[in-house]
DNA sequence: GCGACAG
DNA sequence: ATCTTGTCGC
């Protein structure tokens, strides 16, 4: 079988990534960088795991800000259409993390997604594909990187080291732990990467992972228990 | 042409 | 993402 660069995944038809990329320049258009209007009350965090080759369970959380308490969680399940493809994530993973969206009683003011926000090829990471989606404002804090060059941050926690790609300053790359690996924190969508920095860093306690993320981390492992 | 590559 | 034990350091 033939392999799509140096991992272990079947190369995707040319077309169908043709196809894709069209569509992420298409919305690239619609994105919108800016301060935020709202009042965050609600802050919402959302993570993926999978069940096997082709079942995916997505979690939502939704945490009271900046009091950061736990108000509800729910998860879905369903099947994945690509397989992992960089730069592609969305298309693979958000479908799903829409329905589990849909199960929230109450809704966000903002969304911490896990992956990318504008720091992406064509800054149509994950965070800002679903905020597009769902015209909300959306954040992305990624534990790798995706594209761009940076200098490592100082080891103490709150230092942060701009992630620049094309001449042009995509995310900031954020020490939330002393001594610990730095997050990649950029804005989706209906946000600015100056708030999105902040925020993560006001919802960051004693671990390496904003509480957003790290409870929907957490609360998809603990619901894919309860399937199996 | 050779690497790099979110989850 | 996922497969997986012990181990080093704060």
């Amino acid at each position: 079988m033939a392999y799509y660069r140096r991992f272990d995944y079947p190369t995707p038809d040319p077309a169908i990534l043709a196809r894709l990329t069209e569509q992420q320049r298409e919305m690239q258009e619609r994105i919108i960088l800016q301060k935020p209007d709202f009042d965050l009350k609600l802050i919402a965090g959302c993570d993926s795991s999978f069940i096997g080759e082709d079942t995916i369970l997505s979690a939502f959380v939704l945490l009271t800000y900046p009091a950061l308490e736990l108000v509800e969680k729910v998860w879905h399940v369903g099947p994945v259409e690509l397989p992992y493809i960089p730069g592609f994530l969305a298309f693979r993973e958000a479908p799903n993390l829409l329905k589990a969206y849909e199960k929230l009683q109450q809704k966000p003011d903002l969304i911490m997604v896990d992956g990318h926000g504008i720091s992406h090829p064509r800054r149509l990471g994950i965070a800002t594909h679903v905020g597009l989606h769902l015209n909300k404002p959306t954040m992305g804090v990624a534990k790798k990187v995706l594209v761009g060059k940076y200098k490592e941050p100082e080891v103490t926690k709150g230092s942060v080291s701009p992630l620049v790609y094309k001449d042009e300053i995509i995310a900031n790359v954020l020490r939330t732990k002393d001594n610990v690996k730095p997050v990649f924190v950029s804005p989706g969508h209906l946000m600015d990467l100056e708030s999105a920095t902040s925020i993560a860093m006001a919802c960051t306690t004693k671990y390496k992972l904003p509480e957003p993320t790290r409870l929907a981390d957490h609360y998809a492992a603990v619901f894919k228990q309860e399937v199996k």
